[in-house]
DNA sequence: TTGTGTGCAAAATCTTTGCACTTCG
DNA sequence: CGAAGTGCAAAGATTTTGCACACAA
């Protein structure tokens, strides 16, 4: 996983200024697991950067989005909420009682596109792919709860 | 595909009333292709029935999707549109270039389900997927302007 | 020193809620 | 007639914009 100074190296390297703000926003960003709204994340941010401002939170995740660090979950309701992201083509795996967040790689879906694409005529170009289940501790919490 | 009638004889078959409203919105969700946004549909309506209000085009389609007429779209910003639906588990296809929308059905992902629950330890319990490229109607238009 | 980045306040959107009035059944 | 459904206005929530000031480089 990426860490937080080669982030910010990233965002010199752009001509960009690494500021205390983003700094904080990239840490929060890092640190935790979950898919957190812009709002959410002010908050946590707060803590490494007093004052930091709404208004830069949704900056500074869109920037981290357009750079690749991050990206837009969109479960059922929530498509305003960020997760960290890898480079490259990835996909998100959600828990749905935690919600923790974790990705993965290799989609090989060139099957049931090349059958889609035989269907419909469509020249298929990108694809969205998101997965949700349970994550191994809470199957197991959920077991004991049964029992 | 479904029609108009059969869907307000399901409302009415839950108890539900069948209003003008109500009808407007249904024979807008199935008169389009593509998807839009609860203000879009609502303008729509007002063809079929004037003095609807936004209020009602937000609650008609929300009760539409419940029932399974209507899905939320998630492409990359607008989450916050409606498209046509058939009943049973459907993915959509969606034209990068003119916005319609194609369902398709059969989306055999079990291989990497499987693939992906091992690697992971997740139990995987839902999926989303959305694909999106050009329809054959676009395609030609975009060979016809290279020319 | 300079101009990018920030925070604040305010504007613009988008969505939900409360409530009296309509209207379907 | 009675209750579900509607429209309006207003409240809430979310996101964007304008602008003066702060502070990386």
């Amino acid at each position: 996983m990426i860490s937080e100074d080669e982030i910010l190296a990233q965002l010199a390297g752009c001509g960009l200024r690494v500021t205390g703000a983003r700094r904080a926003i990239t840490r929060v960003l890092l640190e935790t697991d979950c898919a957190l709204t812009p709002a959410q994340m002010c908050d946590l941010a707060r803590r490494h950067w007093p004052g930091i401002g709404l208004v830069t939170a949704y900056r500074t995740l869109e920037l981290l989005a357009q750079l690749g660090y991050a990206r837009r979950l969109h479960s059922e309701d929530g498509c305003h909420s960020y997760v960290r992201a890898s480079c490259g083509h990835r996909h998100d795996l959600i828990c749905q009682s935690c919600g923790r967040v974790v990705e993965f790689e290799g989609c090989d879906l060139s099957d049931l596109l090349q059958r889609v694409e035989a269907e419909t005529g469509f020249a298929i170009r990108q694809h969205m792919l998101e997965l949700a289940g349970l994550c191994p501790r809470c199957q197991e919490l959920a077991e004991r709860m049964a029992q």
